[in-house]
DNA sequence: TGTACATCAGTGAACGCGCGTTCACTGATGTAC
DNA sequence: TGTACATCAGTGAACGCGCGTTCACTGATGTAC
């Protein structure tokens, strides 16, 4: 995360310029979007010649590729976090909470960084594998993994037919990740926060409602 | 519609310029998304030197929001069309007839012209505003409008509580607009299309279940 | 401990590309008299 | 009905921009002996 002295660089050698350029394109695109990520502006930022950044990556889609799973890593963190807040309890109470969890931290980092979450599905993940440890948080499950999870909880614990659980993780995401474009880039851009989060919750509500509906 | 013998001009006034360059301005968004639409290509495509849009066009972005609003226009037009197929019947079945074809129209054009779809939501759609008749279908109503009728025959026939109508559309939304792009962009991009539909059905019925949840 | 040399990580200069946009212009059109 | 002329809709050439990428290179590093 430090990046020493960019641009003031007195060695030849860099020391860490794949780390330092990956760490200049985070900031691009927490800045503009996936867009924004010009490898260009990357050496420009870490101090080095446009052409060093060959060393590192094969070309500008391979930079892009290493941001966009950064960018999925910081989300599975944010979503860690939430996960982690959650209070012990009976089965039923805690699956409801995770899914909860899930919905909330993803929107909420929408919101706090709509440039890295517009670069992270930038490059469509397959989310079915639950990828490298680059994509994941701290708890080593990807924000896919931890939806799973809770929803298998719900079949655990009777409040959601198994019959219905095949694909539910894809009715959930939709729901959570078009509102989250909704707030970021639509018509509810302009929406305050405390209100754009009440209208989370609605969503999450929806969501459940709709996964547990007899 | 009919763009007579492109390139093939032989006078020197075109006839239709601005028709024609919006004509090229959506197939270049159908071919590539919003980012293909080029203001030199399509200039190229209709036979006329670059420069001549300028008679037209402000500048690039304005030809962008008209192709925008010609791809939301079709969207329109591709719901109404699901909403006209919609058999007479209680107030209640076809007040859940109307969501669904909102729902599945939406899904089904984003799945058949997924470079239009992209071009229609680039510009971030003042849905508050029902917008010009640009925007609309045959029947006049934007799809936003069509949506929150429904929800409004939802409370009428008393499925769903009143109390819970503000702002259902962005719920509905959600849900629909987030599983189209999973289904065009998305990790359910490789999903055939017969699977797809029946997951677009889950996901109505998801949002219809969350909605109508005592 | 010292030196030769292969290897690695950077530099400097340049390339072609296609874009949006502007300039001064010319050909066609239609209206006034 | 014919002509002068303002207006409109195009043309041709050029601009600056910034990008990704490649070339031949040089400085630094570390290992073998």
């Amino acid at each position: 995360m430090t990046t020493p002295a960019e641009g003031q660089r007195q060695n030849y050698h860099h020391g860490d310029l794949m780390q330092a350029l990956l760490a200049a394109g985070v900031d691009l695109a927490r800045e503009g979007g996936p867009d924004a990520v010009v490898l260009r502006e990357a050496t420009r930022r870490v101090g080095v010649s446009p052409n060093a950044a060959y060393r590192h990556f094969a070309d500008r889609d391979a930079l892009l590729d290493a941001v966009s799973d950064a960018a999925l890593a910081q989300l599975a963190t944010a979503i860690d976090a939430h996960f982690d807040a959650i209070a012990p309890g009976d089965a039923e109470t805690v699956a409801r909470a995770h899914l909860r969890a899930v919905g909330t931290g993803y929107v909420a980092f929408a919101q706090d960084e709509p440039g890295l979450f517009r670069a992270a599905f930038f490059v469509p993940a397959d989310l079915h594998n639950p990828g490298t440890a680059a994509r994941s948080g701290p708890s080593g499950r990807s924000p896919f993994v931890l939806l799973a999870d809770a929803l298998d909880e719900f079949v655990a614990c009777g409040i959601m037919p198994s019959a219905r659980r095949p694909q539910a993780e894809f009715l959930a995401w939709s729901a959570v990740h078009g509102f989250a474009l909704l707030v970021i880039d639509g018509p509810l851009r302009a929406l305050p926060r405390g209100q754009a989060d009440a209208v989370t919750q609605r969503v999450i509500d929806m969501v459940e409602a709709g996964l547990t509906a007899p």
